[in-house]
DNA sequence: ATGGCGATTATGTATATACATATTGGAACG
DNA sequence: CGTTCCAATATGTATATACATAATCGCCAT
């Protein structure tokens, strides 16, 4: 394996050398030259071959590590890991969005508000030990003239005190609660649902007919914020993830 | 070995500087003290408070910005970032081991193998733009004796050779083809679909009822290797995704 | 005022060095 | 023969230093 260029007189090397090494390395690890299993040169080796100081080999090895492409283990080297757990990023994108990138007119409109004590399955979902003041919101996203989901959210109040205040009569919470309250979890359960009547009528479709059913909770540093549930028929929506085994 | 953890100011220091710091700011940041836009003490300031060389500080940003958290910029500062893309971290584990995560016996069956030259929707959905080989697979998974998910399979011959010598009549070919496969990127559409007869009768639930449906496609380097296909009734099956808006 | 230009400044990258820590292989010893 | 213990070794973390690079501020000349 031959490195063509091994001079700095090469035009264009504007990236840094230890993100070099770093996408050499997974180059070989992503080409199957390097398998599960395979001892990476030490530290010191990819020192001498790249002619350069361990800190800098350093941190393309600790990078690879975090990225989970290797790992290290001291005394005995570090080692191409075995493929991972399917894991795969999962772009959920504000619903907007969604329906201005399929060319269609947006619109948002709110069936319901409700603001109670959170009963039994509020505390449930939201994951609340103590009872407390619970916003109840449905709301229907629309692309074009057809209904495109459906959203049912519970707002915790104790969290997010200003929410009492705002109608969402207009704007969708989902963009509000955005940027206004910091989170530092989500937590998403995706499945398919048959439409019972209350949502076939609302989506416009037939009952019993399947849906993509998105749900999301949302907490921010350890208090649940939110708990919103997308219900989209079946043939307007798909999920897309997709995965590299790299990082970014 | 007890670690003792009574001081948590200085001394039972179990985890590195770096790591301190960095959950320091990431806590200001995610408990909303430094909203977005926020600039966030240069480098040299940190140092200064931590009692720490720039190299420490530098590694703690450097990773904050990696994750997203926050912005450098040169001659400025660095600044906490405002918009989280909604992207979450899906895991799809292998069929077995969500089945045996319930508790439930399981059990792979081949229903159909069908060796064959790639027609116009093979290699639509592969990706393939000559024609070849390639092998159609059909397969049920069982959780106990109740089928949990139907697979429908389509492997690339140009790509996997040996996969033409294989039954998979007892194993399942997704734990085959990794290990096997080196893949470098893989796509997954998630969305909700109504039984057909055929699944139906395969699944044994009544036609018309909704189900979840997973398609992969995978590649390696750039080759189209399989896509799959997961058909799960709609009561059997919630995929999970976990989202941490921090560093890995 | 204003447009250019150099000084200043914060970050980006890399080096050489040092010591800590975990682990392994083998030597020493009972 | 087996157990203990030590030395060798690879990684983990941190320091002080150096120079590069980009962006900004303010001075100065027009």
């Amino acid at each position: 394996m031959s490195l063509a260029e091994t001079d700095e007189t090469e035009a264009g090397e504007s990236i840094s050398l230890h993100q070099r090494i770093l996408s050499d390395i997974q180059d070989k690890i992503l080409s199957g030259a390097w398998p599960p299993g395979y001892r990476i040169p030490f530290e010191h080796e990819l020192t001498a071959q790249y002619n350069c100081s361990r800190m800098t080999v350093n941190k393309a090895l600790s990078q690879l590590a975090k990225a989970g492409l290797i790992e290290r283990r001291r005394r005995s080297g570090s080692f191409v890991r075995q493929p991972q757990s399917q894991a795969a990023v999962l772009e959920l994108h504000d619903i907007r969005i969604e329906v201005e990138a399929l060319g269609l007119p947006y619109r948002y409109e709110r069936l319901e508000r409700l603001k109670r004590r959170s009963n039994a399955e509020d505390r449930a979902i939201l994951g609340l030990s103590v009872p407390g003041s619970v916003l109840w919101l449905e709301g229907l996203h629309f692309a074009g003239k057809r209904p495109f989901a459906l959203e049912q959210r519970v707002i915790n109040l104790s969290a997010v005190a200003e929410a009492a205040d705002e109608e969402f009569s207009e704007i969708a919470p989902g963009p509000w609660l955005i940027g206004r309250v910091p989170w530092s979890e989500a937590e998403h359960r995706i499945r398919a649902m048959a439409a019972d009547h209350h949502v076939a009528e609302t989506l416009d479709i037939d009952p019993g007919s399947p849906c993509l059913v998105v749900e999301r909770r949302t907490w921010s540093a350890d208090h649940p914020v939110t708990h919103v549930r997308f219900i989209y028929p079946a043939e307007s929506h798909t999920l897309v993830a997709r995965f590299t085994p790299s990082q970014g």
